[in-house]
DNA sequence: GTCTATACGCCGATAGAC
DNA sequence: GTCTATCGGCGTATAGAC
């Protein structure tokens, strides 16, 4: 056979990886198949044998995006040095510039507000396993669950504020001072 | 003459508030020209009178939509208890479904990211506008300049986080919890 | 200033050959 | 599975009558 399982999981996988980066650079709306396609280096017809449409496609890069963001990727338990590292990379220029992988919940909050339930469903997955894995950590740190929980879930919304207000300002230095800024209260925080 | 220019005035201000009102609740680009003025009582055509285009409407409508947000709407200086009650108006299910005015730093931050420099530097203006204001409420507490700044920031990104996730969240237990928590956050700040 | 009508382009999705 | 080609619809912007 000329396509074979594997060959088809790679196009698959070309696809997602396509279609994150560029949704999280230009939004749902702004990004055509035929550029993702083209990214992917395959062409517009060839998109139908993967997804069954262009919706399909965001929810699930949606899920691929949270896998790879850094909230979630360091391996291992995360001690108090790991979470001021993630802290900081989540609160870096590199990410608002998106030099690497971008968090799906500060590149395509608005954006997901506006789709259907599917959509929504996957970015709310998504921002569970975030605050659950830092509820995790910080339980680890002698706080109770409930404190954890509630800290987690305020640490992330903040993050998420932080960077997605940043990539909307015009101003590089006003860019930086913002993230700066969150950084020194959350790290307050973190401290107790 | 058969339009005067309070006429033309007043259908300009229609247009402003149509936009405003759509553009937040579904994003610049799944709005069209046409539901704007037929929202605003008005045909397509008719719309080139009064604005160039629709980047250059979007640009104009979020920074109306900032002069009617709950942040700088109230007229006066900013108590202590007015201070609480914005917060909470701010961080209410009315204002995330978008029953009353909407914050377009809440309800546009990533959609505004992928524009050109003018919207982006609207947005900006509504932002700087929103931490001055809450930045002279808190030195009028007793805060030091440099003090009320920087929680006057942090005050705003962290409530645009919540609203902006919130929406996005398919669950309205879960958009409820994650208002009610950064609001207690928010009040231990403000109580110091 | 507002209307109707239309030019022009882009995009999501499908059809059919290989 | 991937390609080329195309259908059908929609949206911005413009033209011209009133």
């Amino acid at each position: 056979m000329p396509y074979s399982a594997e060959h088809k999981k790679q196009s698959r996988e070309r696809i997602l990886l396509s279609a994150i980066d560029l949704f999280c650079r230009r939004g749902f709306d702004q990004i055509s198949i035929a550029q993702i396609m083209q990214h992917a280096e395959m062409t517009h017809g060839a998109f139908y044998a993967h997804f069954s449409s262009k919706v399909s496609l965001y929810a699930e890069a949606i899920l691929t995006a949270g896998r790879h963001s850094l909230l979630v990727r360091k391996g291992g338990d995360l001690d108090k040095e790991k979470m001021r590292y993630l802290v900081t990379e989540y609160l870096s220029m590199e990410h608002v510039r998106q030099e690497g992988y971008a968090c799906p919940l500060a590149f395509l909050s608005t954006d997901v507000a506006h789709r259907d339930s599917e959509v929504r469903a996957s970015y709310e997955k998504v921002f569970n396993g975030m605050v659950d894995r830092l509820a995790q950590a910080l339980e680890a740190t002698g706080r109770s669950l409930q404190t954890a929980r509630a800290q987690a879930q305020y640490l992330v919304v903040t993050m998420v504020g932080t960077v997605s207000i940043a990539r909307s300002l015009s101003d590089t230095e006003s860019q930086k001072a913002l993230l700066e800024n969150s950084k020194s209260s959350l790290f307050a925080m973190l401290a107790d």
